[in-house]
RNA sequence: GGGCAAGUGGCGGAACGGUAUACGCGUUGGUCUCAAAAACCAAUGGGAGUUGAUCCUGUGAGGGUUCGAAUCCCUCCUUGCCCACCA
């Protein structure tokens, strides 16, 4: 009589977790024999009680795929930590009445805590914390470095500005629910737009690298695309114009050969050659510059297109025509030069302008259609960059669109009217906060006001303990400080921001408690490039671009032996709730993971997350496939009291050798759902058996010890009868099972078989039959002969094990 | 407007150019039960039929390549994501 096993999740998940951690079975060993894998989920920033439900979703499938590859025999790294500074840390502590500090400290033991739970195969000793001052000493000595080598600069920049909280990041400010301007999210207070100073990141001048190196990384096609898309290469030319009456000068960038076609230019309201353009005493004009000014980018955006003439002039070089100067709204200084030559004819932005001013609109290409009359409406419009042929222009006529832009540059340099430049869209990122909660940066202003770094053995400049904790410039007394010569000097009070700590992270995870410096060169050249890295979709631009980034700069100071950080980027989607929207409080259809995990444990939440799809995509929360995953575990333990030591049976063998090598292929392509299907198949197999030979058994438990850790656990210290744990005695610390090709084959396969390619039937035939054998089979079947008759066989298909296919006249 | 994905049952999703819809959910019927739940068994793309061996049709639409296409190619449509008055 087989033993009745009761499943209870609670007290097997309890028995093994911390056995699992005291003796840190997970551990990564710096240079071991084994091949190694470093496998990096992005780090979560802590901003709630514990772990979200989501966060669970993007750990739960590396975690399997990491445990996989230990049990193939490689030596894996698969570390966490917490990225803490920042706005989300701050806010939440906020809420909760106490310190950043002490949110941190918490939330680290819960979040921790609620990994373990679930069963994260996490090497704790190397647990990183970013707003630890032995963390973030590393990240600012590597500010001071970026500062030292220029690409750390100030620049005045339009930031968000309020009387109450000072100045505010992008996402703290709302749109205001009057329609009018903007508000603070927190407190509800009017927001502007202001010129501060703040550092910035000289990325651009990486540009041409971060395009370059990504040959030398295996990342998907959309994800090299983002980041070519992000970084925003352009060629094209800057063209000069002396205005008329003037000494100054006006240049254009333009990436279009249409010249012939400018009627206008049109320069962004903060351009520097307005004050010479404009007398003071145009009002007119002024007025609008000042109103336009008052606007953020967002909010000229979705705006119609408004603009006022300066009054003056300038000569288009190649049609000799004086064309107008106008101020416009939809010129952005920070584009290109801040001035655009308006070449209506062919780009719908200049034509609803030039259209709506009555400027002269003239037509310089022709598009696939060919018209080349006049332009009477939008739809004649030629987009640049479109495919169309040169008309109107001298001696481009006739020319393809990219070859005249060639030639015009070629003509342009050669007037000297201008100069061919590359541009990016990427633009220098800020890097400065005036909040409490980040890093400080690690400057001081001497009383001349020049800039000294604080030196190396200063460092870190740590963040002084703060009731109010709104902005360091409110602390007088950590502010004062002395420079190097032993004057009087005051600190820089900006922070970074957050996604300083979260450039580097995964460096230090390789070497977290290096004193000395950022991590130690041998380790980093074992462990590094990173194999796999999982994260979400939205942080596959920026975040990606500014660490590869931040990556490659370490690598010049000489602190990385290797200029490219990943080898593999994997992009999740979401976990959205059960009714198919993104899991909100107000739509109250938040998923509890405390309560997921009492009711029906960690080994079927885990499975029921892997089980969605595959990893890439977005999925509500099925509560109905928990329950099934559930009863999967449950049946799956139940067997355990099956199992006996007798003699394998030949089709239990067979499926569990297809079993493992199915579910080998899956993992390593990263299927989990369609392994965990194989082990569903296998489990319905299994579970109609009487007995369960203790081979077999130890087989399986081995397959499903990444995706249930606590009941394979359990069940394989069963199996074996060990008594007392010991760790090399674990389950998780096992081989792989390896996968017999000829017992994985089936002897007897269904062969289909076709008529002109259409399916006719299915025989039950031996493996591996010669083309005869098969096609005397199949005309034995009744209908594939009745299909035959006496028609002519022009031809025969056949692959071995697949399909039979008769070609008929 | 640009870039990148993706369109398969009632739903999540399977399918190295070779049996479309594996696995799971849901639904329906059955067993058990006083009854319900749970569990178990069976059926489940649509249609026709002499309803247990058959046929037609079917992977967003339309073409093409092929003995054979969800899969490869072309055109179009739709959805999602990212970027965007980008000069």
């Amino acid at each position: 009589m087989a033993q009745l096993k009761q499943y209870n999740h609670e007290k097997i998940e309890n028995n093994w977790k911390d056995k699992w951690f005291k003796d840190n079975i997970y551990e990564a060993v710096d240079f071991s024999e084994k091949p190694k894998k470093y496998i990096l989920a992005e780090l979560p920033y802590p901003s709630g009680k514990s772990l979200h439900i989501g966060h669970m979703m993007r750990y739960t499938v590396p975690e399997i795929y990491s445990r996989f590859l230990r049990m193939k025999g490689y030596n894996v790294l698969f570390p966490m930590g917490w990225d803490s500074f920042g706005l989300p840390a701050e806010t939440y502590a906020q809420k909760a009445g106490i310190t950043p500090q002490e949110a941190i400290a918490q939330a680290a033991v819960d979040y921790k805590k609620a990994m373990q739970d679930m069963g994260y195969a996490i090497d704790w000793s190397r647990e990183i914390n970013t707003c630890d001052p032995d963390y973030y000493k590393w990240t600012q000595w590597t500010f001071k470095k970026l500062w030292e080598k220029g690409l750390a600069v100030q620049k005045e920049m339009p930031v968000w500005w309020c009387k109450e909280l000072g100045v505010l990041a992008d996402e703290e400010v709302l749109p205001a629910p009057d329609g009018d301007g903007r508000i603070s999210e927190r407190g509800g207070y009017k927001v502007e737009r202001k010129q501060f100073k703040q550092w910035v990141l000289d990325i651009p001048a990486y540009a041409d690298r971060l395009i370059a190196d990504l040959d030398k990384v295996d990342y998907q096609d959309s994800v090299k695309a983002a980041q070519k898309a992000w970084i925003g290469r352009k060629e094209g030319i800057n063209i000069t114009y002396q205005v008329l009456e003037s000494n100054a000068t006006i240049t254009c960038f333009t990436t279009t050969p249409v010249n012939w076609g400018a009627t206008f230019i049109v320069v962004a309201p903060e351009h520097p050659v307005l004050t010479a353009l404009v007398d003071k005493g145009n009002t007119e004009v002024w007025n609008f510059i000042d109103r336009m000014k008052a606007q953020s980018d967002l909010e000229r955006e979705s705006k119609e297109k408004e603009g006022v003439f300066t009054g003056r002039y300038v000569k288009n070089h190649v049609t000799n025509k004086d064309i107008p100067i106008w101020v416009a709204n939809f010129a952005l200084m920070d584009v290109g030069t801040g001035a655009v030559q308006g070449c209506p004819g062919h780009d719908r932005r200049d034509f609803e302008f030039a259209k709506k001013y009555g400027i002269p609109i003239a037509r310089v290409v022709v598009g696939e259609d060919g018209y080349d009359g006049p332009i009477e409406n939008v739809n004649q419009v030629v987009q640049a960059g479109d495919k169309g042929k040169m008309v109107n222009s001298d001696f481009l006529d006739g020319m393809e669109f990219a070859e005249a832009m060639q030639k015009t540059m070629d003509y342009f340099e050669e007037k000297g009217w201008g100069k061919r430049v590359v541009t990016y869209k990427m633009r220098p990122q800020v890097f400065s906060r005036q909040r409490y909660w980040g890093e400080p940066i690690p400057l001081i202003y001497k009383q001349d006001g020049t800039i000294e770094a604080v030196a190396d053995e200063a460092l870190p400049v740590e963040l002084p303990p703060m009731k109010n904790f709104a902005s360091l410039s409110e602390n007088k007394e950590w502010v004062q400080t002395i420079d190097s010569a032993g004057n009087p000097a005051r600190r820089e009070t900006d922070t970074m921001p957050t996604w300083a700590g979260s450039n580097w992270y995964y460096l230090r995870y390789v070497d977290p408690n290096n004193a000395e410096m950022l991590a130690d060169l041998n380790k980093t050249k074992y462990w590094f490039p990173v194999d796999m890295y999982f994260g979400t979709a939205a942080h596959t631009t920026a975040h990606l671009l500014y660490s590869r980034f931040w990556f490659k700069f370490l690598y010049d100071i000489g602190a990385v032996p290797l200029d490219e950080p990943y080898m593999y980027r994997m992009s999740g989607g979401m976990l959205l709730g059960p009714d198919g929207h993104a899991m909100s409080k107000t739509r109250g259809n938040v998923i509890n993971p405390q309560e997921v995990l009492e009711s029906y444990g960690a080994d079927a939440a885990r499975i029921s997350l892997a089980f969605l799809g595959p990893y890439e995509g977005t999925y509500p929360w099925n509560p109905q496939g928990l329950v099934a995953c559930h009863r999967l575990v449950k049946t799956i333990y139940e067997a355990g009291g099956k199992v006996a030591s007798v003699k394998a049976e030949q089709k239990t063998l067979v499926k569990l050798h297809k079993l493992i090598k199915k579910t080998t292929r899956m993992m390593e392509e990263l299927k989990l759902n369609t392994a965990i299907s194989e082990i569903m198949i296998f489990t319905n197999h299994i579970k109609k058996l009487e007995k369960i030979s203790d081979e077999i058994w130890k087989d399986f438990v081995k397959v499903i010890a990444p995706f249930m850790p606590f009941v394979a656990e359990e069940l394989w210290q069963e199996a074996n009868s060990f008594g007392e744990w010991k760790k090399e005695n674990s389950v998780h610390l096992q081989t792989w099972p390896k996968f017999d090709e000829s017992l994985a084959k089936e002897e007897e396969i269904n062969l289909p078989i076709q008529i002109n390619g259409k399916m006719r039937a299915i025989i039950l035939v031996p493996a591996d039959l010669s083309e005869d054998e098969a096609k005397e089979l199949a005309m034995k079947d009744t209908t594939i002969a009745s299909h035959i008759k006496e028609k002519e066989i022009k031809k025969v298909v056949y692959v071995p094990n697949k399909i039979l296919n008769f070609v008929l006249s």
